[in-house]
DNA sequence: AAACTAATGAAGTAAAACTAAACTATTCTG
DNA sequence: CAGAATAGTTTAGTTTTACTTCATTAGTTT
C-alpha cells in the first residue's frame, strides 16, 4: 500500500500516449506541442516517479516496451477521464448543464421577464430549472436556506445578512381608485385600501410614500396576489396601490390615477456562494432584455 | 471537444479528496503533509484550471458545493487508479510480478544453478519464469529477436552486437579418456575425440586448447548433450573434453585425466533492453548463490 | 566519409509550488 | 462584550520544475 502516491501529471500522461500513438519522438512532440527535448526530459521524470523504464532502445529510437501495457492502459483512461472531466467543465460554465433553482417575485415572472426567461430556457435545453414565484420574503429566505440559486425580487429595506443583492430594474407603483377615476383628488381623501400584506416589501414602500404624501392608511383588505386586489377594486371594496405592469395588464386593465411611488427590484445571492455559472448568465439576460 | 486538457495533477486531486474527506483544510493538509497555505493555493489552483469553482463560504469554513459530485467523483477514480499504478510498479520493481523468459545452457539449470533457481522461483511465486534450456548460440539468438528477456551461457568468443553480457562464474573442463586413466600422457597420443558440436562455443574454447598442446583433433562423434558424450567416452568410442561438473555428475562420474582449460559463462541481455526488474534479482542471486 | 536524423544533454529562463509569517474574518469563551 | 482561538487567505521569498534553444551523441543513409 503505497501511503504517498507519484506525483504524475496529466501533461505526462500525454506524452506518454502521443509516444504510443507516434512513430517517432519528434512527432510525437509536435502532436502535444512542445519540443522533443520537453517531451524526452518529460518521460524520463515520468519514469523516474513511477519508478519503472518503460523503453527499449532500437538502433536510435526508442519503443515502449510489451510489458508496459499497464502503463499505457492507466495513462489512456487517465486522460479520457480528463477529456470527460474538461467537458463537463466546458458545459457547466456556459450553462447548458446541471440545475438552476430559481425564484422570482410574480410581476418578474410573468410581466417583466416572461419573456427572456422563455427564450433562456430555450437556449439551454439541457439545464434543469427549477422557477419558484413567491412573495420577495419568501424567496429570501430560500436563497439562504440553500434551497434556490438566485432570485429576483423586491430590493429588502436593509441589507439581509448572508444575501447578496444587485439591482435589476425600477418599476411604477400607482394609485388605483374603486371608481376608475383618473384624479385622486386630495389625498386626505384616499382610501381605504386593499394592500398587499405587511410581510410583503411592497407593502413597506406604499405606506411610507402614502404617509409622506398626508393619506391615511385605512386597510380594509390584503393579498399577495394582484389579481385579486384589482378584482377588489373593481368591486369598489376600496383603492390600492399596484405595481403599473399588473394592475393594467389582462382583459381588464385599471385606470391608473397617479404613480405614488417606485419600488426597485434586484438579484439577489446567496454571499458565501461561488458563482452559478448558469445563474450569472440568466441575470445577464434579464439586465440586457 | 477540449483539444488541450487542464494539467491537472494527481497532487491536485489527492487536495479535493482529502479536503472532502476532512472537515477542515488545516486537517486535509496535514493528511497530504503539506501547509494549509500550500492546500488552499493548490486547490485555487485547480480550480482556475478546471475552470469551475468548487466550494462555497460557510462562515469561515469553506465546504465543497454539492453539484461538484462530478469532479469529486473524478478525483477519486483517478487517485485510485494512481494507486493501483503505484502498486504495480511496486510489485514490478520487486520481481513479485511480470514474466521473466529465461534461458540457461544445461551446465547452468541443472549443476551450478539449478539451487538457486528454484529458491528464486519459491520466493517469487506470482512470477511467470519461462525457462529454455539450449546451446548458448541457440540462447543467443533467441535473446536478439527478443523471445527471452535474460541468458546464462558460455562467452562468445567475440562480442556480440545487440548483446550485453556480464561475467558470472568459469569452470574447469577436463580430459576424460575411454580407459579411465587418470594421467593423458604425451599429447601426441589423445584422441579421438568425442566433442560438443562445431556450432558450441565450448568446441571452440576445447579446439583451441588442444591445439595448443600440440594434440590431434580428430572427431569421430559429436552431440550437444553431455550425457550422450560421457556414454561414449565409457562405450570406449573415443576421448572427450567436458565440464567437470557434468561430466562427474550422477550415478556414473567419468576419471578426470587432467584440467585441459576454462571455460566463461556470462549473463547475456540484449543491448537496448531497459534493465528487467526480475531479470537483474534473479541476476544477483546467481553471483550471490 | 558526409549528410541526415532520432534522441539526449546543458544552460538559461519562466512558471509553479511550497513554507513561514502576517492578515482577515468568524466563532468561541469567560 | 472583550479577548482568545480558529479557519482560511495573502504575501514574500525560496526551491523546484518544465520548458526552449542550442549543442552533442549516435545510428542511418547516400
Amino acid at each position: 500500500m503505497p501511503q504517498s502516491l507519484p506525483d504524475l501529471s496529466i501533461r505526462q500522461l500525454e506524452y506518454l500516449v502521443a509516444v504510443a500513438d507516434s512513430d517517432t519522438f519528434a512527432l510525437a512532440a509536435e502532436q502535444v506541442g512542445v519540443s522533443p527535448s520537453a517531451l524526452s526530459q518529460g518521460l524520463a521524470e515520468f519514469e523516474r516517479r513511477v519508478g519503472v523504464s518503460l523503453f527499449d532502445r532500437e538502433g536510435r529510437r526508442r519503443v515502449l516496451r510489451a510489458d508496459t501495457e499497464p502503463v499505457l492502459d492507466h495513462a489512456r483512461q487517465v486522460v479520457a477521464l480528463t477529456a470527460d472531466l474538461a467537458d463537463w467543465a466546458r458545459r457547466t460554465r456556459s450553462g447548458d448543464h446541471g440545475r438552476l433553482r430559481l425564484g422570482m417575485i410574480d410581476a418578474s415572472a410573468v410581466q417583466h421577464h416572461g419573456e427572456a426567461l422563455r427564450q433562456f430556457r430555450a437556449a439551454h435545453p439541457e439545464l434543469r430549472i427549477h422557477l419558484r414565484v413567491g412573495p420577495s420574503g419568501d424567496l429570501l429566505r430560500a436563497l439562504v436556506d440553500g434551497s434556490i440559486d438566485l432570485a429576483v425580487c423586491v430590493e429588502p429595506a436593509e441589507p439581509l445578512r448572508g444575501v447578496t443583492t444587485e439591482a435589476l430594474m425600477t418599476e411604477d407603483l400607482a394609485i388605483y381608485a374603486p371608481d376608475g377615476r383618473r384624479r385622486p383628488g386630495p389625498s386626505a381623501g384616499w382610501g381605504p385600501w386593499v394592500l398587499f400584506p405587511r410581510s410583503a416589501h411592497t407593502r413597506t414602500v406604499t405606506e411610507t410614500a402614502l404617509r409622506r404624501r398626508g393619506a391615511p392608511v385605512e386597510v380594509v383588505a390584503e393579498s399577495h396576489q394582484p389579481e385579486v386586489l384589482c378584482e377588489m377594486v373593481r368591486l369598489g371594496l376600496g383603492w390600492s396601490v399596484l405595481p403599473v405592469v399588473q394592475a393594467e395588464w389582462g382583459e381588464q386593465p385599471l385606470a391608473r390615477c397617479e404613480i405614488l411611488a417606485r419600488r426597485r427590484l434586484v438579484t439577489a445571492r446567496r454571499s458565501g456562494a461561488s458563482p452559478h455559472p448558469a445563474g450569472a448568465l440568466l441575470e445577464q439576460a434579464l439586465r440586457d432584455g
